[in-house]
RNA sequence: GGGCGCAUAGCUCAGUUGGUUAGAGCGCUUGCUUGACAUGCAAGAGGUCAGAGGUUCAACUCCUCUUGUGCCCACCA
């Protein structure tokens, strides 16, 4: 087989791939005899396509599937998607406005029928995506959050909730997103800062005629939002702040619409904020929702779904948008001298997370989980590490969260998702008269009053199944409400419900392929799960939710070790966004490089949980480790072909120093990347074998057996290169099956059909003579000191010729290993001497000179007083501490003998170049 | 306003129970077309581990403060 010298990655990671998914390797399934070890994916979703941050989480989670899987564990990584319901029906959305269209011209059945469509083709694109970047999903369990089945286990989860009285009804001031249309929950609308404008208003104040001079005609709110005092009902005072005392008996007068506003007092109020006087909107302000709350304030409601402002607005401002609307307002205050100032602010503003839309605060009839009761059980598992984080960190923002947890609005106003399981008897809704199904025409409804937070269940049915009447007046016109779920609300129940949780009650749409019993023994098996992978952005959304469930509804744990790593960010530590343009595509460089050159450098930049900077080159690091891979094991197949040998098994009894030293370098490296792996230090580990592969096996060991290339030599290198294949392939699985197959092809060992399915390395037996090890150590530091000397000396790749005496029983460790000394070292010939008329190298077994006549003195001489001036610098800080009378008492007496040895050591060495320097002069 | 991080070689970062006159990758300097690999080999330069205190026999490592920097949460309009 002809091999390039150039390792080409695109037919062996395609090759590979194929091979695993036709042998099934990626299938893990109950097994009485072996531990499981699971996780979950974070289920991208159907628009995603594969960026940097996938590539990261998912080759980490890789990592460590294939790893237990090689430890004999049942690995089980549990691929899916998850619908995305804003994000997939904004796509949708644009798609359609390409032909001019909106949804509402289709209609909701027809939309949904689109939507699928478009599911259904572009939904495996990621799946796809993590199959180049090798990721051993087991495939055939791939799961949608809309499947059927598994809106089975949401519509259980609604159900029971409500029964449980943890899910109301209710209206409330939630965030919505006037260009989405929806209802968000805090966690999708986040705060960001915006330049705005705080603006002095002049409400006129109407006084009982007698009163005192002293009062002013106006008082000055501030608001940053001017149009929103077109609903204001109220100003608010703190009941402390004596400057407006007067106000209490007066009538405030709203300027333009001239309406009469109550005068409150509310602790809420900062009497040092603005002038102390809040203009109240209770029905587009979170605090002022508070105080019309509780002071039982009218809620006018100024604006329409889409944030332009409606009818209560005045006829004025009818029509506008928010923000014309507050231009235009402002204009006629300016125009009315009513603004007394501006000054410029910044506004902590929510933004919708799907499209960045500003949020505007509104009141409306939505769907809403009690979490308090929830989170108790997920803080005490959190508290008592049983569920433990990495780094562990983020347990107190974990915990600083959920300790003032609030309830979760999960009513979005789409049409992508999950219907509500909650169906309304218009009969009985028609005979309390307050309830109506359609939000917007509710919020309209609002004008007058919003009086209680929690409406009557009457004429509300919540049931798992599509109920046909009214369980209490027994009429058939029900309508199923229209809003659909929170896409969160699928995915908190992703680590249970992908096992076909609640395997049927009175709802059942497995597939016919499932089988129930099965089903239930897996989830036992594999649930709680191992670990589960994620970027610290969904710790809310995300991972504490699926907390609450897991301890709800399995009454356990969804995974006991919670790693979040760090965000992926360009070169100049910007993080990488679309909108940006400063991806880096995975894909691409896949294409260029390989996958494995992907993961490697990922796994050798990523420290545990933080950020990782990228730029194109960074990748170079894996390819380049690829092809040093590659080449060595092309040399070795070419060796082996070369001398005819037929290489098994490692053979303990014919090695010599120099394999045990190989293969102990090796042990220890096993020891070290299995420790680093265990605690999901992956970069250390990946770190470990690298140095191990490039510096020790391929620099010293491969180039030492070069050119004696024996069959027990072969042993060794072949030995070595599949443990190091081995600990490599969870980092780079393709480039490590394919030489792994070829080892097959090129030796005469027995080994299993793939290396997925090998097993971990285990650390070799090895008798190592103490004495010997030593001298094998001092030949390699003494081939280092030769070649710097030469260097040194600007005989750099000069041969020359050696003369060695041998001060002690060590003469034939030069005869036996001549050959690859002169070659390693670039030297003629290698002469023992009794006598040499100078050293330039001394240690313990021997000293040294180079047969040339005159070398440059000084620089030699000045390379020595380095070495001394580094080694007197040692021993003074050495014995500076052996002198320390508190330091003996205190220190543990091996930490007193490691100072001595330590010591000693130096001082002997510092006496040779002493010795080697007074020579010269 | 609260909380959490980070500050180590020119750049990006390791350094996990305190005991190395501090490591890697890239970059840089010098020399090598050595038949596995120039995506390589050899040698090298470069760091008072942000600053100031403290704990300790011992501090890059633990504590406090300062400075700089980043992130998250939050109803000061």
């Amino acid at each position: 087989m002809e091999m390039p010298a150039q390792y080409n990655p695109k037919e062996v990671e395609e090759k590979a791939y194929r091979k695993w998914a036709k042998e099934k390797l990626f299938a893990a399934s109950v097994a009485e005899n072996s531990d499981p070890f699971s996780i979950v994916i974070p289920p991208p979703n159907v628009t995603g396509i594969l960026h940097m941050g996938h590539a990261l989480n998912s080759t980490i989670q890789d990592v460590m599937i294939r790893f237990k899987g090689m430890k004999g564990c049942q690995s089980l990584w549990m691929p899916g998607t998850d619908h995305a319901g804003i994000a997939t029906q904004n796509v949708v959305e644009r798609n359609l406005a390409k032909d001019g269209l909106k949804k509402e011209d289709l209609g909701r059945d027809k939309f949904n029928e689109k939507l699928w469509e478009w599911t259904n083709s572009h939904g495996s694109t990621i799946i796809s995506q993590l199959k180049r970047l090798g990721a051993a999903c087991d495939w055939d369990r791939t799961r949608f959050t809309m499947d059927d089945a598994y809106s089975d286990a949401i519509k259980e989860v609604f159900v029971t909730l409500y029964e449980k009285g943890l899910i109301y009804k209710g209206n409330y001031i939630i965030n919505w997103c006037p260009r989405c249309k929806t209802a968000l929950s805090d966690e999708e609308s986040p705060h960001r800062d915006i330049d705005g404008w705080l603006y002095y208003i002049k409400y006129p104040v109407s006084r009982p005629e007698a009163d005192n001079q002293k009062a002013e005609s106006y008082i000055v709110v501030a608001t940053t939002r001017p149009e929103t005092m077109l609903g204001d009902t109220a100003v608010a005072i703190n009941p402390n702040d004596s400057r407006y005392d007067y106000l209490k008996g007066s009538d405030v007068i709203l300027p333009i619409v001239n309406r009469k506003l109550r005068v409150i007092e509310d602790e809420a109020v900062d009497p040092e904020f603005g002038t102390g006087i809040v203009k109240v909107t209770p029905a587009h302000d979170p605090i002022d929702f508070a105080m019309g709350k509780k002071h039982n304030l009218e809620f006018i409601n100024i604006m329409n779904a889409d944030a332009t402002l409606n009818d209560n607005a005045t006829a004025m401002f009818a029509g506008m948008d928010r923000f014309r609307g507050r231009q235009a307002l402002l204009d006629i205050l300016y125009e009315k001298k009513l603004i007394e100032k501006k000054e410029p602010y910044k506004i902590a503003a929510g933004h919708c997370y799907r499209c960045n839309t500003i949020i505007e605060p509104w009141v409306s009839a939505q769907w809403f989980v009690k979490m308090k009761p929830l989170a108790q059980k997920a803080i005490k598992v959190v508290e008592d590490d049983e569920v433990k984080f990495y780094p562990p960190r983020w347990k107190k923002v974990y915990l600083n969260w959920m300790y003032d947890i609030h309830d979760w609005c999960i009513s979005r106003q789409i049409w992508w998702g999950h219907r509500l399981p909650v169906y309304y008897c218009k009969q009985c809704l028609n005979q309390t008269g307050n309830q109506t199904i359609d939000h917007r025409q509710q919020i309209v409804d609002q004008n007058s009053k919003t009086k209680n937070n929690k409406e009557s269940n009457v004429g509300i049915i919540v049931s798992r199944d599509t109920p046909d009447k009214c369980p209490s007046c027994g009429g058939s016109d029900l309508v199923q409400e229209e809003d659909v779920l929170d896409t969160w609300f699928s995915s908190w129940l992703w680590p249970f419900a992908t096992f076909y949780w609640p395997f049927g009650k009175t709802i059942d749409h497995r597939p016919q392929t499932i089988d129930l019993e099965t089903k239930r023994e897996e989830l036992s098996y594999f649930y709680p799960t191992n670990i589960l992978v994620t970027a610290s952005e969904i710790l809310f959304f995300w991972v504490a939710r699926m907390i609450m469930a897991g301890m709800e509804f399995m009454g356990e744990i969804p995974f006991r070790d919670v790693l979040i790593h760090g965000t992926v960010r360009d070169e100049y530590g910007v993080k990488m966004s679309k909108s940006l343009g400063n991806t880096i595509d995975p894909l691409e460089i896949i294409d260029k490089f390989g996958a494995d050159a992907l993961r490697f450098s990922l796994m050798f930049l990523a420290a545990s949980g933080s950020d990782i900077y990228l730029s194109e080159e960074k990748f170079l690091i894996g390819r380049n480790f690829c092809n040093k891979i590659y080449n060595s094991a092309r040399f070795l197949f070419l060796k082996i072909k070369e001398n005819n040998l037929v290489v098994d098994n490692l053979n303990l009894d014919s090695l010599n120093e120099i394999d045990r030293w190989v293969l102990k370098e090796l042990n220890q490296t096993i020891e070290e990347a299995s420790k680093y792996l265990e605690s999901y230090r992956i970069n250390e580990a990946t770190k470990r074998v690298y140095d191990f592969f490039w510096h020790t096996f391929c620099d010293w060991y491969l180039e030492i057996v070069k050119d004696d290339f024996t069959l027990p030599k072969a042993k060794v290198l072949i030995h070595t290169l599949i443990s190091t294949l081995k600990m490599l392939h969870p980092i780079m699985p393709f480039i490590t099956e394919e030489i792994f197959e070829a080892v097959g092809k090129n030796t005469k060992l027995t080994q299993e059909s793939s290396i997925m399915v090998a097993s971990w390395p285990r650390k070799t037996e090895l008798n190592i003579d103490a004495r010997k090890e030593e001298i094998t150590k001092s030949l390699f530091n003494t081939i280092k000191e030769m070649r710097n000397i030469k260097t040194d000396l600007g005989l750099g790749t000069k041969k020359v010729k050696l003369k060695i005496k041998i001060t002690s029983d060590t003469k034939d460790v030069w005869a036996k290993n001549e050959s690859w000394i002169k070659r390693l070292t670039i030297l003629d010939t290698i002469e023992i001497c009794e006598d040499l008329n100078r050293v330039l190298y001394r240690n313990d077994f021997w000293e040294l000179n180079f047969d040339i006549d005159d070398i440059d003195k000084s620089t030699f001489v000045a390379s020595l007083d380095k070495k001394i001036n580094h080694a007197k610098g040692f021993l003074s800080k050495v014995s500076k501490k052996l002198e320390n009378k508190r330091f003996i008492e205190n220190a543990p007496g091996d930490t007193v003998e490691k100072e001595r040895l330590k010591f000693k050591q130096t001082s002997a060495q510092k006496s040779r170049l002493q010795e080697l320097r007074d020579a010269f002069k």
